[in-house]
DNA sequence: TTAATGGTGGCCTCTATGTA
DNA sequence: TACATAGAGGCCACCATTAA
C-alpha cells in the first residue's frame, strides 16, 4: 500500500495539459507485447528478473502513467529495454521510433540561445533601441500561433552558433569525441553527465568541452550557480514543453486516432505513421528556428 | 546528470499478547 | 497494573534496473 502512496505523491501532472495525459494513457492501453520473448540468457540474474517483471506487468496491463516536477512522462514503455521494444505491436503492428538526434545538447542549445537573445535585446533597450526582435519576451515554448523564427544566427556567439550547427547536424558528440580519439557512442553518455554534473568537477571531456565551446561552457557554469540540477531541470522542461505542447497537441489534433506514445524525447508510433510523426517533428522545430536530424528506427 | 520503477532492509510506531 | 516482547504496517534510504 505505500508502494501506492508513493506513487500517487509522485502523480503530479500539473506541468502536463490534462488531455495530452488523458490521450497518452488511452494510447498506452492499445500496447500488446508478444508471448515468445527471447532473452539474452547471458545477462545477470538480477538484470533478467527484471526483464521478465516489465514484461509481465505489461502482459497484466499494469499500465501507469506518471509526470514527474519537470513534464517527463514516464511509463512502462519508457522504462522498457530498448531491445525488448520489437517484441510490441499496437493492433498487430510493429512500432518504429522517431528520435531527435542529439536532443538534450539541442534542447540546451535553444535554452541558451534564448538567454542569448534576450540578453542582447536588453543591451539594446538599455542603448535606447526598441526590442531587437519581436520573439523578445515570449516564452520559445509558448505554443502561439506565430510565424517561424527568422532567427540571425549571426547575432550569437561564434561558439554558440557552432554548438547549435553541430547539434542540428549531429554532429555534437562526435566532435568531442574526435578531440579524445574516442568512438561516438562511447563519449555520449560521459558527455551527457558532464554537461549536467557540477560545475567544480573537472575530467578530459570537461576540459574538451572548455576548449571548443568556451562562452557556452561559461553560460552553462553560470545557470548552474547555485544549484548545478537547474540545467539538467531546464534541459527537461524544454523538451517537456516541446514534446507535450507541440508535438502530441498537434497530432491529437490531426490524427486523433493514430498511435502515439513518448519516451521522453521521442515518439514510438506504428511504423506506417512514422514518417508523418517525423514531419510533425520537423516542422515544429522549424517554427523554432532549428533543422535538427530527426530519424525513423524501425523497433 | 536527471527521472522513474521494484526489491530489500532498517527504523519507528502502534497494537496485541504474555508474564510478573 | 506495569512492563517486555512480537508482529504488522508506514516510511525512508539504498540498491538494482530502465530511459534520455
Amino acid at each position: 500500500m505505500w508502494r501506492e502512496s508513493r506513487r500517487r505523491k509522485t502523480t503530479k501532472a500539473e506541468c502536463v495539459d490534462t488531455q495530452v495525459c488523458e490521450h497518452l494513457r488511452r494510447n498506452l492501453r492499445r500496447v500488446r507485447i508478444s508471448s515468445a520473448i527471447d532473452f539474452d540468457e547471458s545477462l545477470s540474474a538480477g538484470k533478467l528478473a527484471a526483464r521478465q517483471i516489465a514484461v509481465e506487468n505489461l502482459r497484466c496491463g499494469e499500465l501507469w502513467l506518471v509526470v514527474d516536477a519537470f513534464g517527463r512522462i514516464h511509463t512502462p514503455i519508457t522504462n522498457l529495454p530498448k531491445e525488448l521494444r520489437a517484441y510490441l505491436t499496437v493492433d498487430g503492428k510493429r512500432l518504429a521510433n522517431v528520435d531527435v538526434g542529439e536532443a538534450q545538447p539541442l534542447f540546451l542549445a535553444l535554452f541558451l540561445r534564448e538567454n542569448a537573445r534576450l540578453q542582447e535585446s536588453k543591451n539594446l533597450r538599455n542603448q535606447g533601441h526598441p526590442p531587437a526582435h519581436p520573439y523578445d519576451g515570449q516564452s520559445m515554448m509558448d505554443n502561439r500561433p506565430q510565424e517561424e523564427v527568422d532567427l540571425d544566427r549571426t547575432a550569437l556567439p561564434a561558439d554558440l552558433r557552432r554548438y547549435l550547427e553541430l547539434c542540428e547536424n549531429r554532429g555534437f558528440y562526435q566532435a568531442v569525441a574526435s578531440k579524445l580519439n574516442m568512438h561516438r557512442a562511447d563519449v555520449k553518455k560521459r558527455v551527457l553527465a558532464t554537461l549536467f554534473d557540477r560545475p567544480w568537477r573537472r575530467n578530459a571531456i570537461s576540459g574538451v568541452l572548455g576548449e571548443l565551446f568556451p562562452a557556452v561552457v561559461q553560460n552553462m557554469r553560470e545557470i548552474k550557480r547555485g544549484n548545478y540540477r537547474r540545467l539538467a531541470h531546464t534541459a527537461q522542461r524544454i523538451e517537456s514543453a516541446f514534446m507535450f505542447g507541440r508535438v502530441v497537441p498537434r497530432i491529437m489534433a490531426e490524427r486523433p486516432k493514430m498511435f502515439v506514445s513518448t519516451i521522453h524525447d521521442s515518439i514510438l508510433t506504428t511504423a506506417e505513421n512514422a514518417e508523418y510523426v517525423r514531419g510533425v517533428m520537423l516542422a515544429e522545430f522549424a517554427r523554432l528556428g532549428v533543422t535538427p536530424q530527426v530519424q525513423v528506427e524501425p523497433c
